[in-house]
DNA sequence: GCCAACGTTGGC
DNA sequence: GCCAACGTTGGC
């Protein structure tokens, strides 16, 4: 199983609106390195989901319900999508800054290369931000 | 609203 | 194939 984090602009799509719908499918990428990323999602995998611009916060976790497919949004064969499916809300999002400041996240692509939305996560780094988005208040 | 970072495009 | 110009994203 892999870890992954993506992020979104919730004035597109949010966090609520894939708890609202269950499920959703994750199209609209056009950057050749977030697609290669959606590639290697696996069935299972679990991805962090992030909101950009003015929340800039971690919500909670999705996972992978289906493998990568021809984006739906458009016929060039360059581009896919897949399918996640709402698994938990963290009790307090993780927030960007609480990210910078934590040590064992110093090299996410998150903060490496902030214009990527689509990433891979290693375990310990996944780990970190599930711990912090579920501890208390 | 500004700007840095980065990706893409197109002229040569 | 290089690189300047331009567009977009996203943090501040």
């Amino acid at each position: 199983m892999s870890f992954w984090l993506v992020k979104s602009d919730p004035e597109t799509y949010s966090w609520f609106d894939l708890v609202r719908d269950g499920s959703t499918v994750w199209d609209g990428v056009r950057n050749y390195q977030a697609r290669n990323n959606l590639r290697l999602m696996t069935a299972g995998d679990k991805v962090l989901v992030y909101h950009s611009n003015f929340e800039k916060s971690v919500f909670g976790i999705a996972e992978v319900n289906r493998e990568f497919f021809q984006d739906p949004t458009t016929d060039d064969s360059n581009w896919v999508a897949v399918s996640l499916r709402y698994s938990e809300s963290f009790n307090v999002p993780v927030s960007l800054q609480q990210m910078k400041s934590n040590e064992i996240l110093q090299n996410i692509g998150l903060i490496k290369q902030s214009r990527l939305s689509v990433m891979p996560l290693t375990v310990e780094e996944y780990e970190e931000i599930v711990r912090l988005g579920n501890s208390k208040g």
